[in-house]
DNA sequence: CTATTTGCAAATAATTTGCAGTGCG
DNA sequence: CGCACTGCAAATTATTTGCAAATAG
């Protein structure tokens, strides 16, 4: 599940890559943000990655965090999804996925399948924009919380 | 696209038998609430929801708006949608539906699919928990948007 | 060198809560 | 009538911003 050492050096090359042909500047802290978001398959909120980025980088503020979390955002090097009812998370897999997510325990898991990306948008929507993105978008409770007691 | 009178009307009663077999009490707040965010397909916030019932029910606050609207969640007369970056809004189309989002403007138009409704799940995913709901986001570009000059 | 970026602290935005009075069942 | 519900104000939580010092290119 979590991402194997070789993806993440693929990541990050391009992660340099990206941000340097956009001319910020690349500041260890931004290295290592965005490293805090692709070692994980957990889709963490900022303050997850705040307190990851800390293990190594004890100076960095929690705002520097949000700043390079949205930077990351504007290109498109991660992507965040939001929950109903908690913060806003980020996702440094890039690929075409989809989620699952527990209503109970907020736990998000990626899944692929070829039959989601290849959904026919109908004629309808295609009038209303023009489409970027599709994300299949899962609910339910996990196997966890259906064992543990019963709801909340 | 707006909801007809008579399926407003018909939301209502349902909006009453719900309330009153959930034993929460039928108030005139809550009522306008519910109301408010029946007639419309446009997804309102908190405050959008507000400044509606305030019309009719002037001395409403917004904190009892934020109560009633997490109450209806709760009962399951509404759903929530909570868009990148911009606070949560409120649908009370019950019906399996889907959503198309302008990443500008953020408009969400909801709109109707066979095929969506009915995609396999995948093995993998029924391993991880009992799918409750599966929704369909598209993400791009209203046509409104595309035509007014260039991105933000 | 110099424009960006950072850390700090303080501001804002959105949502939630405690409490005393009000009203539904 | 009593307890749930409301409005008010104040608290919290998440996120954003201004500014002086630090630093990448």
């Amino acid at each position: 599940m979590k991402p194997l050492p070789d993806e993440i050096q693929k990541k990050m090359n391009h992660f340099k890559d990206v941000l340097r042909r956009s001319g910020a500047k690349l500041t260890h802290q931004r290295m290592e943000v965005f490293r805090e978001v692709a070692l994980t398959a957990e889709h963490p909120d900022a303050e997850t990655v705040w307190q990851g980025v800390r293990e190594r980088v004890p100076s960095v503020s929690l705002d520097t965090v949000y700043r390079t979390l949205l930077l990351l955002l504007d290109l498109e090097l991660i992507t965040s999804l939001r929950p109903t009812r908690e913060r806003m998370r980020f996702d440094a897999n890039m690929s075409s996925h989809h989620h699952f997510m527990c209503r109970q325990c907020g736990t998000i898991c990626d899944f692929y399948s070829p039959e989601f990306d290849a959904l026919t948008i109908p004629k309808a929507v295609k009038a209303l924009g023009n489409i970027e993105r599709t994300r299949v978008e899962l609910r339910g409770l996990c196997s966890r919380c259906s064992k543990s007691k019963r709801g909340k």
